[in-house]
DNA sequence: GTGTTGCTTCACACAGAGTTAACAATTGAG
DNA sequence: CTCAATTGTTAACTCTGTGTGAAGCAACAC
């Protein structure tokens, strides 16, 4: 079942006719935290952000859904024709667009091919990767039994990367999903996290994490030990 | 520089002014043989699909350019909206599309957030050749189930001849696709790489790379020497 | 055979990427 | 307010990867 969250609260009476219409379930919130307290346990399919209103608003619930969501919720924004330029330097927190007011058809179209494409994530509570052990509701990690004494970003950074363990992710990417930054600043800091993530992690474990040359960082899956 | 194929030729003066406007260089084909000859060295950074007149052959149009080159190409197709339907059961073949009559700044907006978005890029995420293997979002390489340790360039080179097997490419276009710059003057860097990667594949496989003699380089379908 | 051209191999220098440590800015508790 | 913990920034330092020139080979033409 497709079950998609709608920003904000409340959705136009257009909207809410042609999700209707389409057969998807919905939830529309007027804000990042209730889309996490009303999300399913399957996960967003997707999201429909308008942004006619309170662009500031509607961008920063973009962001949000970014940073939570490692494996991403394709997000449609609803924008008016005049709004287009807010697209800019925004790549990364949207997927599609639907220019306002829209056409019925269009955005059942473009829905079903966001959901379509993405392929529907599987959402846990708890990360499990090798002797590493993150409780998502509890933000308590622990290694090999062993309780690891995380700050709050070393513990986002680290279940960002063990949430898709082998993947190899930017400076730049994980600034954006991680810190939810849009505009770079200092790819350093994503180094000097990683740092201290190894040292907590322990003289022998520090390659968990490892460094792709010229790339970026990626968690797990060592090249050497099988 | 921003390189687009358009396809059918001509292409309509709306499309041709708002491509030009928005400071794309562009070039309509009439067949995907066409677009083959034509494409630049660099790769098409997009292609726009008119599906208005000849939707049969602009579909196979999508299907060829999504087969041929691994280089992956956003594709932006251009329909009317009474025909909305056809999208349904091609999510494959596009990654977005306009309806028509469409507003230039939207068309605009489309294109830039095609060419910008890093989802388009990440489609081929493995490329499979002869025990060759190259997960394309965990920078590994392995060969017959063997990691290959290989440093940045090494595995840019080798995706890039390995993306195209059984296709000879020049010292030149070598440089310019994988290294990114013009011709200066070192060919022999390219020599020299090869070498490494051939030094990794061992001493059986190094033939998996083959030279033909002032030309370049082949990857792959050694049907000549044993 | 000799000469020529083009490819391979080697060794080395250096730019640039990553690590580390120290410090400044910020936040939050008591 | 003070102090400690967390987070971001800067700069020095280390070291790997990469490009380059020269020399060694192999193929081909004559």
């Amino acid at each position: 079942m497709e079950f998609i969250v709608v920003y904000p609260e409340p959705a136009s009476p257009d909207l809410a006719r042609t999700l209707d219409m389409s057969g998807y379930r919905w939830k529309a919130v007027s804000s990042p935290e209730q889309a996490l307290e009303h999300e399913p346990t399957t996960g967003w399919a997707g999201a429909v952000v308008n942004c006619e209103d309170n662009a500031e608003s509607a961008w920063a619930f973009c962001r949000a859904l970014r940073k939570r969501d490692a494996l991403a919720c394709p997000i449609l924004v609803l924008i008016s024709g005049a709004e287009l330029g807010q697209l800019e330097l925004r790549d990364e927190n949207f997927d599609d667009f639907c220019i306002t007011p829209f056409h019925p058809r269009e955005l059942e179209a473009r829905l079903r091919h966001l959901t379509h494409s993405e392929s529907a994530v599987v959402r846990a509570e708890m990360i499990d990767y090798a002797g590493l052990s993150l409780n998502l509701e509890t933000y308590q990690a622990t290694f090999e039994g062993q309780p690891l004494d995380l700050t709050y970003m070393e513990y986002e950074l680290l279940k960002f990367l063990a949430q898709n363990p082998g993947k190899v992710f930017t400076r730049e990417i994980l600034l954006s999903r991680v810190w939810g930054y849009e505009y770079y600043g200092g790819a350093r800091t994503v180094d000097v996290h990683i740092r201290r993530l190894r040292a907590k992690l322990g003289e022998e474990h520090a390659n968990l994490i490892q460094t792709v040359r010229s790339v970026g960082y990626r968690f797990g899956q060592s090249r050497w030990n099988g």
